[in-house]
DNA sequence: CTTGGGTCCTGTGCGC
DNA sequence: TGCGCACAGGACCCAA
């Protein structure tokens, strides 16, 4: 078993596991324990959120986004980063305790009360917690996104959304002389995957991570995009099993527990059927790509 | 425009 | 047993 980096589907389980609790909450206070994260806050952070209602809890890629309505100003968006460590922690109402692990997007213990940096009280007595160790999450804030925000301006098509097929895929390998596997990090082709999932899509799709984006060719396309939307799809819904776990048995929830084809699983055997070849490791723009030289052309 | 490399951060786990 | 180091990862920034 494996814990999952955040990537696009445990960021929209997090962002289901919340929406709920916080829509349509006012912000009674907003409390800093630090300046920076992976960035520094935006200037006044708190005090802008402060009084603010979220009025819708959405996700873009790996961010999440919230919608804010301010009674002294105009509406805002807040958006926050998960990084590697990042986690949510929501206490509700009549709860007295933290309770660490909620929304957690990773198996992990309990965090320590240094890596707390933002604590967050709703007007309803809900409280919510942003937690990271390694501090490459952060936090920004800003009026439109999209034009609003140096980090969604260049953000490509959502890839469970309408504007991602094999044509757009097709059409942005072209010319790219680099390895498929940067290329599907590449946040201005398709938003959202990161180094787990792209290594599963390419094994899904039966591509060599090393093969050059523009050298796909269109068979191989053809079932790269849809290999990208199950491999995502699937994740999403082991995640909202989690969810629904956690209504029943309280402590263990959030925790993903995939079983990644090929992530992680250096020196194991293929699990494709007849295929009795073991998974390879290599590194690609300083990352480990997992993957069957048998089964990826 | 494209591409590659450096940087940020710290807990974990390995080898010696 | 203890120390040092590689590793995990996303996104920005800069240079060529």
């Amino acid at each position: 078993m494996m814990a999952s980096m955040p990537e696009l589907p445990e960021v929209e389980t997090v962002r289901r596991g919340l929406a709920p609790h916080i829509e349509g909450r006012r912000i009674k206070r907003l409390v800093l324990n630090r300046a920076d994260l992976r960035f520094p806050f935006p200037k006044d952070f708190a005090a802008r959120m402060e009084g603010a209602v979220v009025a819708r809890f959405t996700r873009r890629a790996k961010y999440l986004l919230a919608e804010m309505q301010s009674p002294k100003g105009k509406p805002f968006f807040w958006l926050s980063h998960l990084g590697m460590t990042g986690r949510f922690m929501l206490t509700p109402p009549q709860a007295t305790t933290l309770e660490p692990g909620l929304y957690a997007h990773e198996v992990a213990p309990p965090v320590a009360a240094k890596h707390i940096h933002v604590d967050i009280a709703f007007d309803d007595g809900t409280k919510l917690a942003f937690a990271d160790p390694r501090r490459f999450g952060f936090m920004d804030m800003f009026a439109a996104p999209e034009t609003g925000s140096p980090f969604l301006k260049h953000l490509g098509p959502e890839p469970l959304g309408n504007d991602f097929n094999e044509g757009v895929l097709l059409a942005a390998a072209k010319g790219r002389k680099t390895p498929v596997k940067n290329f599907l990090l590449d946040q201005r082709v398709v938003a959202g995957l990161g180094n787990i999932y792209v290594c599963e899509a390419l094994f899904m799709a039966g591509i060599s991570p090393k093969r050059k984006a523009a050298n796909l060719g269109a068979k191989r396309v053809a079932r790269l995009a849809p290999a990208i939307r199950d491999v995502l799809a699937r994740a999403i819904e082991a995640g909202g099993s989690t969810l629904r776990d956690f209504a029943h048995e309280d402590g263990a929830m959030g925790y993903f527990q995939h079983d990644f084809k090929v992530y992680g699983r250096e020196g194991e055997v293929c699990s494709a059927p007849e295929c009795s070849a073991s998974v390879k490791r290599m590194v690609q723009v300083g990352r480990s790509s997992f993957y069957c030289s048998a089964c990826q052309k």
